[in-house]
DNA sequence: ATGAAAGCGCTAACAA
DNA sequence: TTGTTAGCGCTTTCAT
């Protein structure tokens, strides 16, 4: 019942554990059927189990990828989406993942940092922090003789990040071709003017602005001034849906608020999509939506792949710097969108 | 710049291995001032970070605690807060998280399985699965040496959830203590005739059958017939809630059901919560709500903290089985609740 | 207060 | 076709 090890196969079978641990490595041609048969055939009655550790330390790779999050929900850039991209990738090259949440207490110092980043334990670290990450993380990253991988935020090189700027004019652009002229944006969640904000904020926000700038209209913020909370959105929405110039379609920085914007609407009277357009950001599931939103949907779970494979290839080439992997958003049309009344 | 050890330590400082070693580890009395504070100096200098692999070989503990999980969208039970509540008790045992998605198709032997069930690489498992546990997994965890504690998911010991039934209950008495009569039971995710169901979905839905019936009122399901697509959900809730008998009030078995029959309710011109009454469970985050609902609230950290804490007992005495650890759900009132109009 | 020797489980290199 | 030897990095006796 004890750990079953390559030197009891061996005693078992009356072979040296050299030539056991070739035949259990499929490194069969060496040997005569007979014997390979007979080792295969213990090592399967004891349920021979290879001791990691060992393996571990003849060959200096743990097979582990560490994957390096914030403690701090909202920093916290580990949607189920994109470790279920990741996975797919660890699993086609046979890794593990290990996964650690890092406080900013942490990196204050004022704790110790987590084991993973103490020891050497996995092969090469992915971080996926989101918002203002802090410029101590940053320089333990470097300082690491471990290659990392950034994912969901922007670098000059070894980073993986989804082309926010980009979704934000699309789906402006396709508000403007259904001919609706006030557009505005809406964002519930961050203060616009915080200097130290996500990328993916900054570039949601100035990708509206540029296709409106574009089309010759005037942008129009709705909030950004921080998080409002749930209790006012609604009694806020509707005060300016309920303006004389109140926009005929908007584009939402997250789902939470799209969804609060859609209520606010019905409960003013308003019918989407005839009376009033939606457009919203989604960063998780399609299926976490409640309701059927037009959605430029994140790809979270291609960054989650494309973060691995970037992984591998610096595992490769330590010294290397790798350029920048920037991937697209994907447009869904959903079922809010129609040109304006008034047209 | 390659790997530092502890032999080259000893050599700089012109200790031996042993001693830098127990140095190293704290034991500190052992050995001269001048001694321990050189080689702290020359380890720091050269910035030594044990070798994992070789501790865990001596030790026969890798400090790892696998996380196993369905590759399954829906059945995948990694929730953001679930993995922070793991993480954080983790942590204060100074522990690593290995994760690991588990498909259909490695059970099924058609594919291999992930390394982590076929190596000795992880201290112990906490499985976390949602829903439909195939029969394969329950006979693989069972025949693992290494000791394993069941998530979210009931069974005779060794288990952590949450009381679904009692939430239940919970929630459709203070919809009673209101004074509702007329209150439904909302679900749009499952079909409730599926025996294999989340023990979750058939627990909430007779929690909330036997509150009605203690109140002698007739329970009212609404959906119960498997997944209704998003698009469909409104048009099919507006025709429910402009019956002539619609319910005053509903529970609904997962948030975004519960936001789509606010949305509705607000199409149809219904008032949140002086037409109508909404409350509803959550598992994910108070945060991802959009709407300020009524609100059964998982406490999914909670869970993830007692399964680290039942896996730590389960090391330290491996064949001991342990009682299921049952943790109660956390209501929230939030601006979704008022009495019935006429009463 | 410190060092020498042995070994954890495994594999690579070389011998036979 | 198989076995012997040695060693990965560390810790744990047991000497000195």
């Amino acid at each position: 019942m004890a750990k079953v090890t390559i030197r009891q196969i061996a005693e078992r079978v009356g072979y040296s554990m050299p030539t056991v641990s070739q035949v259990l490595n499929g490194n069969v041609d060496l040997y005569k059927e007979e014997t390979v048969k007979r080792i295969l055939s213990v090592a399967r009655t004891l349920d021979y189990r290879p001791n990691a550790a060992a393996r571990t330390m003849i060959s200096g790779r743990s097979n582990y990828i560490g994957i390096l999050t914030s403690s701090n929900p909202d920093k916290d850039s580990i949607f189920p989406r994109l470790m279920a991209g990741i996975q797919t990738e660890l699993q086609e090259n046979d890794l593990h993942m290990s996964l650690t949440h890092i406080s900013d207490k942490h990196l204050s110092r004022s704790a110790g940092l987590p084991r993973v980043v103490r020891e050497l334990s996995v092969d090469s670290f992915i971080v996926a922090y989101m918002a203002r990450i802090p410029a101590t993380l940053v320089k333990l990253i470097n300082e690491l003789r471990t290659p990392a991988i950034w994912i969901n935020s922007k670098h000059h090189g070894d980073c993986v990040y989804a082309d926010d700027y980009a979704a934000s004019r699309t789906a402006t652009q396709q508000l403007l071709a259904l001919g609706h002229r006030r557009i505005a944006f809406v964002n519930y969640c961050s203060d616009v003017s915080d200097g130290r904000l996500h990328y993916s904020v900054i570039d949601r926000h100035i990708g509206y602005r540029s296709a409106m700038e574009a089309a010759g209209l005037p942008p129009r913020l709705i909030g950004g001034t921080g998080h409002l909370p749930l209790s006012e959105r609604i009694a806020f929405t509707r005060a300016w849906l309920e303006l004389e110039d109140r926009p005929t379609a908007i584009l939402a920085h997250a789902s939470t608020a799209a969804i609060a914007v859609a209520y606010a609407a019905a409960a003013s009277g308003l019918v989407i999509p005839d009376d009033f357009s939606i457009a919203t950001f989604h960063d998780a599931d399609a299926d976490d939506m409640a309701l059927c939103l037009a959605t430029m949907q994140s790809p979270i779970a291609e960054l989650g792949k494309a973060a691995v494979a970037q992984t591998l290839t610096k595992l490769d080439k330590p010294l290397q710097g790798l350029s920048p992997v920037v991937l697209p958003y994907l447009w869904q049309t959903g079922e809010s969108l129609a040109p304006p009344r008034h047209c």
